[in-house]
RNA sequence: GCCCCGGUAGCUCAGGGGAUAGAGCAUCCGCCUCCUAAGCGGAGGGUCGCAGGUUCGAAUCCUGCCCGGGGCACCA
């Protein structure tokens, strides 16, 4: 419909010969009003053409206006204000669209927006050394909700989670789940300072003697035998990493191997049984691990070495980001000969262009901004252009229970995990509310009122309005009526007061909110649309009966009724709430 | 010091060049003999952090400053 206005008002200046030649020529700007009475649409074209061509706004409004072509879908144009243009959509169009919303179901407002265009979304990520917590869970449900308003407005989207199953955190993962091992069958190790504590560490030593017996215990003499001092007197981090270099010497490479997998499955399983749980599924879970055994990250440096992007300094191996907008030159192999995280990280991004991505859509952790510039100099280095790649940010989660923070218990160490919260307030609760603010606000999620079946709740107000409109459905059936909905459509005139009118317009609008909430990756955008249908409903619902004895009248206000619940169901679908039929 | 995000109603936040700046909660006043009151209507409440600038027009764009959060590794 928007673009329907467009068009009228590009061939009104068109047809005027408006468009100074030579002249960057504005586009028409057309846009949804923001007060009901001034129409439906508006555009500015008056105001931005006034000043170029020397004319008054509201003269060249009356100008175009009498330049634009018929249209059925309009009943009303007119000069408001200092030369906006005003467009009052007619009935008809306002009708049709509730029979495209009945014919269209679940379809309406998707769109072809994206269309041809091969999305990689990679969002969660997170280090498998744990359960997610609720940072991650915010993670999820963005990235997800982001991959559905994508393909929503026809973007091929292929969703991926980068698993860090390589590095220095894992392997203290591994020494942990084996001193807790050791420990479960009787050799008194201490736990490092900086090991991991929680309580799933100990799960999966239980399995772990439970899978391999007696196989991987050592002495607790040969287990303390050359080890530096933990903190508080030693150094914290040297004696995590002797006590790895220990294990791989009493274990060999082959049984460190074998419960650093055992290790690294548990937590992933987890992981991916706690997202699924979340509705959040992913088309492939990327191996970190694979891109050196594959040869990836080899093959990248190399690239980065043909192309002469790499020096060697202090016996380091370096790439010049800098000449790349970096701030500085990062470091890929390090003195020791390992490579960094940021060349599997740019090897992996590469890769994926690899595979024909045009658009490598990044959501991460508000932390990680620093990273952007420097895997982007990585990507335009490789000869790949540097606006592939797009990162979204997503800031910090402080939980709240009523006015006091809740976030996490910190003699422990352990933050509320996401599994938890998802038992506390429920999925729908969880999913909503974390994309109920932009992504790149600071959420504050309270979980009492996540909880709270009432009116203050946003994700039960809306589900209400389904379930009423549900419940309609129902009262008719007992009633021993039937909706008929040709009857329905034909009969949508009779809809002249201002509640079904504000309804019919709100529904109208969805499509637009879908590309908008996709164009700027702001599932919050369809959030709040969602509560402003439901508004619009229970307005309605309130103010009229909708199981009246004219059947014509009835079928009429049904069909809005049917119009709304399929087009909140279909905006809660995006979202990854249900919308349930009685509450 | 440099970089990113935020500062809008008492609280939590939308809006991100246009018309009188919005919503929810909280406060106050109303509405169930009627399809679910998990609902609806109404009222009060704002120098859009501060100061300049660009523009016909700035909460929105630019510059500077103030406040809050985060980031600036041969860690992952």
């Amino acid at each position: 419909m928007k673009s329907h206005v467009e068009n009228l008002v590009h061939q009104a200046i068109a047809d005027l010969a408006l468009v100074a030649s030579g002249d960057d020529s504005p586009d028409p700007q057309v846009e949804r009003t923001r007060d009901a009475r001034h129409g439906d649409f508006t555009t500015n074209i008056a105001l931005r053409l006034a000043k170029p061509l020397g004319r008054k706004p509201r003269e060249l409004a009356e100008a175009i206006i009498a330049a634009l072509p018929a249209s059925s879908q309009i009943s009303h144009v007119e000069v408001a204000g200092p030369g906006f243009i005003n467009f009052t959509l007619s009935d008809l169009a306002s009708r049709a669209q509730i029979a495209e919303i009945l014919e269209r179901g679940h379809a309406y407002g998707c769109s072809e927006l994206g269309a041809g265009k091969r999305v990689l979304l990679e969002f969660v990520s997170a280090n498998p050394t744990g359960p997610l917590h609720v940072g991650h869970g915010r993670h999820a449900a963005y990235g997800a909700t982001l991959g559905n308003l994508l393909s929503a407005t026809g973007h091929e989207v292929h969703r991926e989670y980068y698993v860090n199953d390589a590095g220095r955190q894992m392997e203290i993962l591994a020494i942990s789940v084996w001193i807790r091992y050791l420990q479960a069958l009787g050799v008194e190790v201490a736990l490092p300072s900086n090991g991991y504590r929680g309580e799933y560490v100990r799960e999966i030593a239980e399995t772990l003697s439970a899978a391999y017996g007696e196989r991987f215990v050592v002495s607790k003499e040969a287990f303390e035998t050359g080890l530096p001092a933990d903190a508080p007197e030693g150094d914290k981090e040297t004696y995590v990493d002797a006590v790895v270099s220990q294990a791989r010497q009493l274990l060999g490479e082959d049984d460190f191997r074998e419960v650093f997998d055992q290790g690294l499955d548990a937590v992933l399983d987890d992981i991916r049984d706690d997202l699924e749980s979340f509705g959040v599924s992913f088309d492939r879970w990327y191996s970190e691990r694979s891109l050196t055994t594959q040869g990836t990250i080899d093959a990248a440096l190399q690239r980065l070495r043909a192309r002469e992007r790499l020096y060697v300094n202090e016996g380091a191996t370096w790439f010049r980001a800098s000449d790349y907008g970096d701030e500085k030159d990062r470091v890929v192999i390090r003195e020791n000969g390992v490579k960094t995280y940021f060349a599997s990280d740019i090897a992996y991004h590469h890769e994926k262009r690899g595979r024909g991505y045009d658009l490598l859509l990044d959501v991460l952790g508000a932390d990680h901004h620093g990273y952007i510039a420097r895997v982007r100099a990585g990507l335009e280095a490789m000869g790949e252009p540097g606006d592939c790649l797009e990162v979204r940010l997503v800031q910090f989660v402080t939980l709240y229970r009523g006015g006091e923070k809740a976030q996490m218990s910190t003699r422990s160490g352990e933050f509320v995990t996401l599994r938890q919260l998802r038992e506390e307030v429920g999925n729908d609760a969880a999913r909503l509310f974390y994309v109920m603010r932009s992504n790149d606000q600071h959420l504050d999620f309270d979980l009492e009122l996540a909880k709270s079946s009432s009116n203050d709740n946003p994700v039960y107000y809306i589900q209400y309005a389904h379930a009423r409109v549900c419940s309609v459905m129902h009262q008719l059936e007992e009633r021993g009526w039937h909706w008929d909905q040709a009857a329905g459509l034909a009969a949508l005139e009779l809809l002249v007061e201002p509640q079904p009118q504000a309804l019919m317009r709100t529904l109208a609008r969805y499509p637009e909110v879908i590309e908008l909430a996709a164009v700027n990756r702001a599932p919050q955008t369809l959030v709040f649309y969602l509560r402003e249908l439901a508004n619009d409903f229970h307005t309605w619902y309130n103010a009229q009966p909708f199981l009246v004895d004219d059947a014509g009248l009835r079928n009429a206000r049904l069909s809005l009724c049917v119009a709304a619940r399929q087009v909140i169901c279909s905006g809660l679908t995006l979202l990854g709430v249900s919308a349930p039929e009685r509450m």
